[in-house]
DNA sequence: TGCGGAATTG
DNA sequence: CAATTCCGCA
């Protein structure tokens, strides 16, 4: 249970809005909650719960109290916390988990989109319908992470790009292996104060994850970045799918999936995160071939292991990719590539096989049902009458907002319609899912199969990772005109991985086509499964938002999926859904946690 | 309990 | 923007 993860805690810079002043931080809930959760101080007030990233308020008001006390908001109460929390439904950062009180559950995905704006996660997107990262659909492409800026949050000159004061000094501090310094002293809770993990305790992957990320400065090559860190080769087992029993927290390692980024070769202007400035300094990450492919072995592995894109990792085809290590799959993988291939690094970076820019917002649309009606404003004034409770902590918090303002004369304005900002659109197609939503809790970011009710994947429990390892394939190619063969295939087989169909892994031969496709040409087989998988994202973007409910039809798959095993209230043992689920869920909760720590790990300083 | 709209805030 | 606050609805 507890492990060194404990430890320490501190937001890492990238966890703040890097538009926010410097001095100026501030927490969010998620973090916070995050924050919360890896401490077992606070084990009785909020803990994991399940396999799922779900977690559990134990104690809501200590909770909100808490809360409160970090954003100096004495009247936070559980009702206004989990209206924030519910705020981040729209967000796909949290979900209901529903039937069990007090519980959420992450959305894995979304926080490594935040949290990693790097990392592709597109495939995990498409693998993981549910939380299909938000993508102009109109441009048809999968989502990526466009080279251009989002223009939702970013301007349009792309300055952000440039302004990466906060990595900066992550990377300073990265560099100088301890991390701790906040400059600000904002550590208003003292409530939450830990102890600085010592470099030492991080994990190379970490490590390793974090010096990807870090910007070149100017005086901090990645070289020595890197020598610091030494990264070492990926355990054959980085994340071994321990089964997140019920104690959830691991050790805070960090998956080096979450790591990765995707180009790191100087051309590619990242588009940072929507609600992140990323980091991406001057956008180039410079590093040297070999770090390079060590890193983006251990990714590779992740990827594997997590199902996540490969388009992580795609211009580095020399890099081989492990064969993902589930136990029963005897196959040769772990062989094959648990180290890297010693392939020559040829990168010849290539580039940007992303061509399609678009920018993918965070917060996507609240969807349909808002625009309801529209009733009469008429609404009474309250006062606000005094809720004396908790007065206790948080002195700090000077200023007692004020209350009592609140007039609002727009009375019947036209009714207005929020339109949603075409991220979401695809939303608009509408498909029947089951109502699996409803305990679907699995579905969503974690089971994706069922979601979108591929039959395929059901058929065989340990198919799931085949399976899933298409998904991931897809992504590769979801770009639209990405050149599937060409880049692709050098990749694939370079890589040894994706493409089970193709070249090897005639495994249990991929299911997951409706019409068995093993031996479709790529191409063909690409082309399928990107349709199959925009549907899916659809899908289940849509299930999720609204149960709308129309319908693609989809040729033939779809069917209702069989049921899946139960978790009744408290009895789901994450370890015994270990079948299909199990998984995914298992690779959600690893990654979670490694989120986790790494939120944790960065600056313990504070 | 939980949801989500609407207005407000910093 | 991300809450915070308030509230009506299930």
């Amino acid at each position: 249970m507890k492990t060194a993860g404990d430890s320490g805690f501190a937001f890492p810079e990238w966890a703040y809005k890097p538009e926010s002043s410097p001095g100026s931080r501030q927490i969010q809930l998620w973090h916070f909650i995050l924050e919360l959760l890896r401490k077992e101080e606070y084990h009785d007030v909020i803990a994991w719960q399940g396999d799922y990233g779900e977690f559990v308020i134990k104690d809501p008001d200590e909770v909100a109290r808490l809360w409160g006390a970090r954003k100096c908001k004495p009247q936070m109460n559980y009702d206004k916390l989990s209206r924030a929390l519910r705020y981040y439904y729209n967000k796909r950062i949290l979900h209901k988990t529903k039937g069990k009180r007090f519980t959420y559950k992450f959305n894995f995905n979304k926080l490594v989109l935040v949290n990693y704006p790097f990392i592709d996660m597109g495939s995990a997107g498409s693998s993981v319908p549910q939380s299909a990262p938000p993508v102009p659909s109109g441009v048809g492409t999968h989502f990526r992470f466009p080279p251009s800026t989002p223009s939702d949050v970013l301007s349009p000159n792309g300055e952000e790009l440039r302004s990466p004061g906060v990595f900066a000094s992550v990377a300073r501090r990265a560099a100088r292996g301890s991390v701790s310094d906040c400059s600000d002293g904002t550590s208003v809770a003292s409530e939450l104060e830990e102890v600085g993990i010592s470099a030492s305790d991080e994990r190379p992957a970490e490590r390793a994850f974090r010096s990807l990320f870090l910007p070149h400065h100017p005086r901090l090559t990645h070289d020595s970045l890197f020598r610091m860190y030494g990264v070492p080769p990926p355990a054959p087992v980085p994340f071994p799918a321990s089964p997140l029993p019920g104690g959830p927290l691991l050790p805070p390692q960090l998956s080096p999936a979450l790591s990765m980024t995707s180009t790191p070769t100087s051309h590619l202007p990242y588009t940072p995160s929507p609600s992140l400035a990323s980091p991406m300094p001057g956008s180039r990450f410079s590093f040297s071939p070999e770090d390079m492919k060590r890193y983006l072995q251990a990714h590779a592995q992740s990827v594997y292991n997590y199902h996540l894109s490969p388009r992580a990792f795609p211009h580095y085809p020399s890099i081989v990719v492990p064969q993902p290590q589930r136990p029963d799959k005897g196959l040769a993988g772990p062989a094959a590539g648990t180290h890297f291939a010693a392939h020559p690094l040829h990168h010849q970076q290539p580039e940007e096989l992303h061509p399609s820019p678009f920018k993918f917002k965070l917060q996507p649309p609240p969807l349909g049902r808002k625009h309801r009606d529209v009733p009469p404003p008429s609404a009474a004034g309250h006062v606000p009458s005094g809720t004396a409770s908790t007065g206790l902590f948080v002195g700090e918090c000077g200023s007692a907002t004020g209350q009592g303002s609140n007039s609002n004369s727009g009375s019947g304005g036209p009714p207005k319609i929020k339109v949603e900002p075409v991220s979401d659109i695809e939303s608009e197609e509408e498909v029947e899912v089951t109502d699996i939503s409803e305990d679907d809790d699995n579905c969503d970011v974690f089971a994706p199969s069922h979601c979108n009710g591929g039959p395929a994947l059901l058929p065989c429990p340990d198919g799931i990772i085949d399976n899933e390892e298409e998904d991931l394939e897809e992504d590769v190619f979801k770009t639209p005109a990405a050149p599937p063969s060409g880049s692709v295939s050098g990749m694939a087989i370079g890589v040894g991985m994706t493409l089970p169909g193709l070249k090897a892994e005639p495994r249990e031969g991929s299911p997951s086509s409706p019409g068995g496709t093993q031996c479709i040409p790529l191409k063909l087989r690409f082309k399928r499964r990107w349709s199959e998988d925009q549907r899916m994202e659809a899908e289940s973007e849509e299930a999720e938002d609204k149960k709308s409910r129309a319908e693609k039809e989809e040729p033939s798959a779809r069917e209702a999926q069989p049921q899946r095993v139960q978790p009744n209230d408290e009895g789901r043992s994450p370890v015994s859904l270990a079948a299909p689920l199990g998984a995914g869920q298992r690779r959600v909760s690893s990654e979670l946690q490694k989120a986790t720590a790494q939120l944790s790990l960065e600056n313990n300083g504070c």
